[in-house]
DNA sequence: TTCGTCCTGGTA
DNA sequence: TACCAGGACGAA
């Protein structure tokens, strides 16, 4: 699942590769993907586009045209985003072929058909993208933003974690190992949390997504990079899906819960639950 | 704030 | 054959 590591990792991998390129053309094997788009119209509009630079925004990747449009790429939960050589056999998975000047091509796979690519003025991006929250990794996220911006809610920490509006870029693989490593549990109140679990939270988010990052992502089945290769993070992780299996800190079996309808990993002798959030899930 | 929906391959 | 995985969004 492409949370913020595996976007920042195709986004490094694709901006030197990228940037500079002409687009050809776009086929949609998919439409749907282009959401109300209509494919013809426009492969006809990026036909001759320059490729100028490449960013992120959340999960969201941006790719910046010379003309001031710019293509937004989710891959949701099974996308894929990756050059290849022109004319290989695409896999039954590929929905949507950018066409590159020099005999490469862009490729969007997604499995299960949740990602979306849109198109939007760079002036109007806001009017594309949801409303998101800070980055985690920015210079300007000190940790009693993090509190200022989750510490009223009475939802469980793991919810707000997830909440793109209050922080942008993490997803469940990344929450529970951020609270595994600040050794809180998942279903804790959010505004029962202390101002050193915060400080713990905060650091614990970083460090997880930037050893996310150095692994270049975590791959289970669908995620690759852009050159469609394996993370290496899975290896790393110290909770998620590891049900059953003793906690590397102290030994006793991981245990899954649900929080907000998503399965949660965590540590029941490292990460203790107070009594009072214990019977409010 | 919670739940259903979109999707389909893999697994029990 | 039924169920599970889950990011984002809209409805209740």
């Amino acid at each position: 699942m492409p949370e913020l590591p595996e976007v920042e990792t195709i986004v490094g991998e694709l901006r030197p590769l990228l940037v500079g390129r002409r687009i050809a053309g776009l086929r949609a094997l998919w439409p749907g993907t282009l959401g109300d788009m209509d494919p013809a119209d426009l492969s006809a509009h990026l036909a001759g586009q320059e490729i100028v630079a490449l960013g992120r925004r959340g999960k969201y990747i941006l790719l910046y045209l010379k003309d001031g449009d710019v293509l937004v790429v989710h891959l949701r939960m099974t996308g894929r985003f990756f050059l290849c050589p022109a004319g290989a056999e695409p896999d039954r998975f590929t929905r949507v072929v950018i066409d590159l000047d020099g005999g490469e091509e862009l490729r969007f796979a997604d499995l299960r058909k949740f990602g979306r690519i849109q198109l939007a003025r760079a002036e109007n991006l806001a009017t594309v993208l949801p409303r998101l929250g800070p980055e985690p990794l920015g210079e300007d996220y000190p940790w009693a933003a993090m509190k200022q911006a989750m510490g009223k809610r009475r939802a469980p920490v793991k919810s707000a974690l997830l909440n793109q509006q209050l922080l942008a870029g993490l997803g469940n693989i990344y929450a529970d190992e951020a609270l595994f490593a600040a050794r809180i549990h998942p279903l804790r109140r959010a505004d029962t949390l202390n101002e050193d679990e915060w400080q713990r939270l905060h650091a614990a988010v970083r460090a997880t997504l930037l050893c996310g990052i150095r692994n270049r992502g975590t791959s289970f089945r669908d995620y690759r990079d852009g050159r469609n290769q394996r993370g290496s993070n899975q290896e790393s992780l110290a909770v998620y899906r590891r049900t059953g299996q003793p906690c590397f800190a102290c030994g006793a079996p991981i245990q899954r819960t649900v929080v907000g309808g998503r399965s949660s990993h965590y540590c029941p002798r490292c990460q203790t639950l107070p009594v009072a959030d214990a019977g409010s899930p």
